[in-house]
DNA sequence: TGCAAATGTCAACGCGTGTTGGCAAAATGG
DNA sequence: CCATTTTGCCAACACGCGTTGACATTTGCA
């Protein structure tokens, strides 16, 4: 059960992998490269992985599972939910195959179905999670399409105000708005506050702790 | 003065390397592919526009100049702004350019360049003029990255609920979403209210044309 | 220690790419 | 009507790519 030598070879070309693919893209990375990095010749890399693609489709391979896992103690259910975003994009236990993943979208077939497929299955049940209660797919879909807007202009393109942008501040700003979304369609079962908007909550059991 | 006969087979190459970049990326499309497509030999791409990169700059660069036009007669800045946003992509007037631009720019440094341009100068400017007054630049750049996020997966991802939205629902989702984002920070000079009357921003020398 | 399996290197193949120069056909103009 | 330019096609080059198979080296086990 020891880690043999090829486990060691074979865990250095995916990072070498992990880190091209999420910075070059899918065609820009070449095998050559990969291998340049992971200080061996091309030929290993085909040879344990099979093939260009059988390793970008490794690479990109990963759980979504514990998407829809507790959150911390941040007040309103958008926050969480960005702070959860957040957490899974950065941070310690970062996924590092959101970045490829968003990075080779546009141009990889398979990434681009593995995105959908992200957006139509796991995000909304986190957003409903996150509300307690069914949401308007369409509402649900544009929340979702503000989270991958933030991370394409954070992430990817590198946008000043973004990229620089605090953690409280984004988990602020984006949270206050996922909250407005929410709040849009119905009042939430355990109603926590939003900033105070006069938006008309009907029976909104509306704790003030506003300062 | 006449169009010469070149000038026919240079805006075949154009429409082709439009419509192939966009759909394919930078890397995926071929100047065999854009010669085929437009019926003639590979050469001649190379001929008339020199390289396969210059080709890919001119199809990109594009004018930006009216980003900053006047809006039909929605009712808050919100819906005004977006509707613009929509008819900027789709519609009879969108520019091609833009599509391009978002499929590319995660692999093409000049493409992520030209977007990071557009979104520091020119998307800043339409919302301060949507405002009607100086926005938060972290505020501002989250607003349009929302725009942003949306048109990734409006157009390139074609998520289903997303890319199936009707333009009308588009501009009140949305719209309602940036008017909350710009009335965080300070009340509308005219329209204080979400839902109010229309704002018509002081001493703008911007004519009203409606569509 | 000896031998087979695992691990790694090297050179090369076939392919598609962007790009080039030469040459035919068509258009142009005096 | 001929001479010149324009427009187009063809063949080919050099290059980098993913991938392969043969051969060297190291490792692990009996």
């Amino acid at each position: 059960m020891k880690p043999s030598k090829s486990d060691r070879t074979k865990s250095r070309i995916l990072d070498a992998s992990r880190t091209l693919f999420a910075q070059f893209g899918y065609e820009a990375t070449t095998i050559r490269g990969i291998a340049e990095k992971a200080g061996i010749d091309p030929s290993m890399v085909i040879r344990y992985f099979g093939s260009k693609d059988a390793l970008f489709a490794l690479t990109v391979d990963f759980e979504m599972g514990n998407v829809a896992a507790p959150m911390s103690g941040d007040r309103t259910p958008g926050e969480r939910g960005v702070r959860h975003f957040l957490r899974l994009w950065e941070g310690e236990e970062a996924n590092p195959a959101l970045p490829i993943l968003l990075r080779t979208a546009s141009s990889s077939t398979l990434a681009a179905e593995k995105l959908r497929m992200l957006f139509e299955s796991q995000i909304r049940r986190l957003i409903e999670h996150l509300a307690g209660r069914p949401v308007d797919p369409e509402r649900a879909a544009l929340i979702a399409s503000q989270m991958l807007g933030f991370a394409y202009c954070r992430y990817i393109l590198q946008i000043e105000s973004v990229a620089n942008m605090a953690p409280d501040r984004v988990v602020a700003l984006l949270g206050e708005c996922v909250d407005h979304h929410l709040q849009m369609e119905g009042p939430l079962p355990q109603g926590p506050d939003a900033h105070g908007d006069q938006s008309n909550p009907p029976s909104d059991p509306v704790k003030e702790e506003r300062s």
